[in-house]
DNA sequence: TAAGTAGTTTAGTCTAGCCTAATATAATCA
DNA sequence: TGATTATATTAGGCTAGACTAAACTACTTA
């Protein structure tokens, strides 16, 4: 099952993507994420499901088999393999990676994905925090919250933003995160509203962010301790 | 033109690595090197001159209009240039990057030649020898004799092998020849019959070369200096 | 100049993926 | 429960790019 189309690869991206365990992915959410119309999901999931990459069951949605799910694992290493690569051997930012390796993915030899991991001595995260599946097929799950569910007053690293939408990986680096910044909750509004921070190891004064971007970055709780 | 599908992308590079100045493209040639049948050919043909790229002449053959020129050398410019950034940033040997290049040469982006390009401080030949073409679309000609035609007791230096045989690079590259590599002619022998040469440089004693790997040695001729 | 042959084109199919319009199912709510 | 609404599927078409078989051109040679 190596040659498989571009697009049969994306279908597989989104319904991993999209997946949450023991849940069907509906026909719709599909069709919005592969930007096609309901009526072409339903053709190619029919298609998917003959050759055995998903299970459907009909008007309820699909989930990928085993089969499936590695190969949808296997697009998205060299995905993040070449992200991460793009990032650090051509110094690319990383609002600027996604769509090259989008396209880049579905061309790329295994074994260019395997040289690029070894100069990049095996990376386990892309350059927006991603996990990246092992050849193996073995993903780390990350226990992560939203910063705008870090407790006010305690630390918070940011560990995972989402690598879809570059123009708010521009503004979110722009603001001084990247991976792996620390940063303090000095203050949460309701009803969704703005979240305050400090960010550490800078002399930058506190950022006042909106909700939304705050749940945006997936960050690991750190509690009181005091940044190095 | 710069959506063009990788299918386009591949009759274009061949009618252009087919074209012998004046001369129209076979049908019949495009299909050999295409792999397809003639008939394909043809219809495929029909389309690249209704959007302009190729001239046709029926029943004579093709070739390729200004604009498809242009857009021939821009995919052989991205393969070049991905052929060299495999070879020099990633270690590969020359015998392996042209299939790899094949098929990057259709998703890489513009930006991810050009950054390539850098990093490689503009190169000017790819890892066979063959000049890139500019930005501009502009490529060198090379005055160049096949090793068999060297003189013999006169230099040469090889400057040029065809890239599309990976066992024939791999033995060449054996024999202690690169691009570069400067010899002497020692011996030539009648009806196309072998070809004995001292490389310089080394200590290695005289190959004894096939006639028909000699012509796709593609060198330049030193006449009788002595090598540093 | 006519016949034969090599090479090309047309005609008609096929597949993958997409589309829209029409139909079918499932979920919700009076 | 039945009507309404949301969502999925089927039916029927389109395009790119391939195929085979049949028809056509053009070149060569008697």
């Amino acid at each position: 099952m190596t040659n498989m189309s571009q697009s049969v690869e994306d279908y597989l991206k989104a319904i991993y993507g999209l997946a949450r365990v023991g849940e069907f992915v509906q026909t719709g959410a599909l069709a919005a994420v592969l930007e096609v119309s309901p009526a072409s999901v339903s053709g190619m999931v029919r298609r998917l499901a003959d050759i055995g990459l998903v299970e459907r069951a009909a008007y309820r949605g699909v989930s990928l088999t085993d089969k499936g799910r590695r190969a949808a694992l296997r697009v998205i290493r060299r995905h993040r393999i070449l992200e991460t690569y793009l990032a650090q051997a051509l110094g690319w930012d990383w609002d600027v990676v996604h769509e090259e390796a989008e396209r880049l993915e579905h061309a790329a030899s295994d074994q260019l994905i395997e040289r690029m991991t070894e100069v990049l001595d095996d990376p386990r995260y892309d350059p927006h925090g991603a996990p990246i599946p092992t050849r193996e097929g073995e993903v780390e799950q990350q226990e992560l919250v939203p910063m705008s569910e870090v407790a006010v007053g305690t630390l918070g690293e940011v560990r995972l933003v989402s690598d879809d939408d570059p123009k708010r990986l521009r503004y979110v680096g722009s603001l001084g995160f990247r991976i792996g910044t620390r940063f303090e909750v000095l203050e949460t509004t309701p009803f969704r509203g703005p979240v305050t921070v400090r960010l550490m190891d800078t002399g930058a004064r506190p950022q006042v962010i909106g909700f939304e971007l705050a749940q945006s970055l997936l960050s690991f709780p750190l509690g009181r301790e005091v940044a190095v």
